[in-house]
Formats: structure tokens, C-alpha cells, sequence
DNA sequence: AAAAAGTCGTGATATTTTTCACAAATTAAT
DNA sequence: ATTAATTTGTGAAAAATATCACGACTTTTT
């Protein structure tokens, strides 16, 4: 909670900018201006600049920004330096995707555990996460406080409520419900037949440049 | 490209009101509030008011919004009377995830083609869907012009130039990777690591309301 | 028939986000 | 050394988005 004034839309930037100074680092680039990181992002050069200033002056004029120093400034803002452990709830078509993803690669997160209602799953793992039974949740949830939600929409208003009653404040869901949780839980919707069809409608609703 | 006067962020909820009409009108209801779909979609109701008058005045003072009309009238805004033909490139875990996936329900989409660079997936088909060598995008892809991009992060590019070339103008983009085209293909990003990692730092940096 | 309650549509205002544009500082070139 | 080229950080402006608040009209209740 310590720099509350830097805005969302800077925030939701953050990671994206780690993982591009990641990729540079590891190419052995040792500095970078804010015209190079647009290009390799897809922001605009002002709003980067922009959004570093929140955080104080860590570029030099005339120069740019220094690979290394940068990336290490934003590993400890971003929490990088300990892994953040997450739970998985529905281990179906779109959770096992996730499972068999590893989010540490660039991002200290992974998932430690997953939950699911069928019982012929229970028991078992994937790529080394336990599924445990959705009954069990709060035995097995630990301190867990972010979790993936990919149950059927029916069920998520129902698991989120106890989810939230075991202490979660983060859900990232993929459901197309719009979950009711308490003010101090924050929700995530990313809702893909939205975003398909959403697409869809600019497509054919906006016009088009032609450069 | 009749209204493009509607402004970016009510184009992105218009899918979201229309498939909660959709519930809504499925339980026989007839007349909704935009505070009642407020409550539902947690889009402040001002706001909803607000979308909808870009398209005249749909409701009726003291009265709302009648289900059916607003359904009708949203389906043929969203282009749901006609089927729009989707094509999946990567069928990977993600992938198969999607192509498992009945965007019909809803939304009037359908993955109709994937294709694959792995030769042992190739001629086969996920829930009918059929895999093609991606070496056939060019003489398979007809003229699909909306491609859901789930390869790894170092083919997106490559591929989603020559995507441009058949046609395309419509990419949504999983991959970690920026991809560059021209400016009138429409890329939308959905960055999942980058959603979760965002979702972890708000969790730990954000005063959490209490109510 | 009158009063009360409900609800839209929207001008006005507030908030958030993005972009412009330039002085100041630094580096690179001559 | 000087000059030219870069590039930051940021005030100011613009653009986009969200919300307030209320008149006008409809429905419901008494
Ligand atoms: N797969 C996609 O491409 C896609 C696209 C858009 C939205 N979604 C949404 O994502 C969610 C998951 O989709 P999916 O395709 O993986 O579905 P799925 O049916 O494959 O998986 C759901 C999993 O949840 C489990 N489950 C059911 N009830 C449960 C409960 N009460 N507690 C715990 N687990 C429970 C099921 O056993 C199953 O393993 C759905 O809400 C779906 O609408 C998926
Ligand atoms: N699975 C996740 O949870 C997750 C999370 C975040 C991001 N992503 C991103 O989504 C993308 C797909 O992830 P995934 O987990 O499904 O990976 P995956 O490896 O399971 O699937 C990739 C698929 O693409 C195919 N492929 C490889 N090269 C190709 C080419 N040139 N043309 C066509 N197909 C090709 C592979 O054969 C494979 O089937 C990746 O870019 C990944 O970074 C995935």
C-alpha cells in the first residue's frame, strides 16, 4: 500500500513492461529508450515515460533507460522477488490449460493447487499440481489468496462466496457470471466470448485506416 | 460502419448487455430497469443509460426497457442474425481449450478451421473442427477474416503476417508476443500472465475498501 | 382523480487517461 | 571545443470515460 497514487491504467502496464525488459536484459541489451520499449509494446513513448515518472526520475536525458537497473526496480515493485502461490478452481477444458502453463517463467506466480467437483479427476494431478475435491476447499485452500476461477458459470456465485469466506481478496474470472463479492475482494473478469465478439463488432462497425 | 460515433468502451459492454437480455428474456422476463441490469452486469446504471441512448431512445420513461425489443435490437447491432466464421491458429492446450468451446450459445460465432504446425494433429478434429497444416493457411483459410492466435509467442509474428496477407483484419492475440500490422488490422490483446500478475499487484498495493 | 413512486435521457460536471511539445540534460559527432 | 542529435520528465491541453442530478414522462397506489 505503498504508492497508492500511481493510476490503473499505469498499473495494468507494469507487467507488460517487466517482460519486455526481461527479454531485453537477456539479450544483453544494457540500456533502452522510451522510443524503443513503444515500439517493442505497443504504447505510446509519452505514456511510458509517463507512467515510469509515478514511480520517480529512473531514466537520464539524452540517454534512456538502463536495462538492469530498470528491471530491478521493477522486480521488487512488482513482487517479483517471491513467488505468489494461487489456486485453480474448475480443472476442465480451460483450467488444465492453465495448469500445464507455467507463469514462472517471467511472472513469480504459480498455481499450487487446483480443485474440481469431479471425482474422477480427484486425486490425481497435472504437471505436478494436486486436484483436490471443491469440498475440500476449505481445508486444503492454506492461505491461499488469489485464485483462477474456471467452474461453469451456474456454480462460480456459489464458490465465490466461499472462496471469499476463506480469506481470498483476488479472483481472476473466467466465467461469463458477474460474481456479487464484498467491496475489499477485487474481481478480474476476462471474458472471452466477449472480447471474441467484441472484436467482431469493430470489425465491422469501425472504419478501417488505410495507411 | 454506420455509427462510428459509439465510443470504444460501450462497444466493448454491448456483448455483455446483450447476453444477459439473452438470460434475461429466456426467463420470460419483459421488462428490465437499468438499475435491475446494473445490478447484474456491475456496469454503473448512469452508464448503461448512457450506452444505450447512442443508439436513440430505446426505453420508456418511468417504464424501462422492454426485454424483447432491446434483444432484438442489440442482435442486429451485434450482427447475431448471421453466423461470423472464426478460425484458430495453435492447437495447443489453449487452443483445444477454445475449439472444445460453443461461442454459439451466446454469440453467433463459430471456429470453423484450426490449424496446426505438428504433422500428428493435422487431419484430425477437435469436436468437429478440423486441423490443417499450417502450411495450408494459405489455401484453406478462405476468406475468414477473424483469427484467434494461440501459437507460441515465437511464431506470432511470422504467422500473423501472412494472416494479413490472406485477408485478415481481425486477430485475437494470446500470445505474450506484440505482434506489428498494419493499421487496419485490428489486434486485441488478452494476455493472461499479464492479467494475473496485475491482479496480484492491485491485491498488494491498493488499499482494499472495507465496507 | 390525485398523489406517489419509478425511470429514462441527457446537460453538466468530474475523473481518468492519453498525448503534445519543449526546456533541460546528456551523449555523440565534427 | 563546439555543434548536433538524443532523450527524459513534465506542465499543459486534449480526449475519453464515468457519474451526478434533475426535468419529463409513465406507471402504480391510494
Ligand atoms: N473453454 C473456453 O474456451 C471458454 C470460453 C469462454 C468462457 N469459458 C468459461 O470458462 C469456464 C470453464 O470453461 P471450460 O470450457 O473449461 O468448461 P469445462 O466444463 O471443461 O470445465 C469446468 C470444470 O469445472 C468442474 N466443476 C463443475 N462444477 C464444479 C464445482 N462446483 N466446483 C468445482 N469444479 C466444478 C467440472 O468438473 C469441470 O472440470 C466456463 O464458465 C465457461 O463458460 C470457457
Ligand atoms: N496455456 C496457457 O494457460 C497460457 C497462458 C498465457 C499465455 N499463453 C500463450 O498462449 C499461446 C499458446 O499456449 P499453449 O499453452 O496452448 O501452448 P502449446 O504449446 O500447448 O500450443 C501451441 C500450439 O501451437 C502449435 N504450433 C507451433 N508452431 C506453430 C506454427 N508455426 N503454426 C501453427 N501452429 C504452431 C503447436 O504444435 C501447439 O499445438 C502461447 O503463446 C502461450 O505463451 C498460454
Amino acid at each position: 500500500m505503498d504508492q497508492n497514487k500511481i493510476p490503473q491504467a499505469t498499473a495494468k502496464r507494469l507487467p507488460l513492461y517487466y517482460r519486455f525488459l526481461n527479454n531485453l536484459n537477456q539479450q544483453g541489451k544494457r540500456r533502452v529508450s522510451s522510443k524503443e520499449l513503444s515500439e517493442a509494446v505497443k504504447v505510446d513513448s509519452a505514456t511510458i515515460r509517463r507512467d515510469f515518472s509515478y514511480f520517480g526520475a529512473l531514466g537520464k536525458k539524452g540517454y534512456g533507460y538502463n536495462v538492469e537497473y530498470l528491471l530491478g526496480f521493477f522486480r521488487s515493485t512488482l513482487d517479483q522477488h517471491e513467488v505468489t502461490e494461487v489456486a485453480l478452481i474448475g480443472a476442465g477444458n480451460l483450467g488444465t490449460a492453465f495448469l500445464k502453463y507455467s507463469f514462472l517463467k517471467n511472472n513469480n506466480i504459480r498455481i499450487t493447487k487446483a480443485f474440481d467437483a469431479d471425482a474422477s479427476k480427484v486425486g490425481k494431478d497435472i504437471d505436478g499440481v494436486p486436484i483436490y475435491h471443491v469440498d475440500d476447499i476449505e481445508k486444503e485452500l492454506d492461505n491461499i489468496r488469489v485464485v483462477i476461477l474456471t467452474v461453469p458459470a451456474s456454480e462460480a456465485e456459489e464458490i465465490a462466496e466461499r472462496l471469499v469466506k476463506e480469506g481470498v481478496n483476488g479472483i481472476l474470472n473466467f466465467t461469463p457470471a458477474r460474481i456479487t463479492v464484498p467491496s475489499h475482494v477485487r474481481v478480474h473478469h476476462i471474458d472471452l466470448a466477449v472480447e471474441l465478439q467484441s472484436l467482431v463488432y469493430f470489425l465491422k462497425h469501425y472504419p478501417l485506416e488505410v495507411e
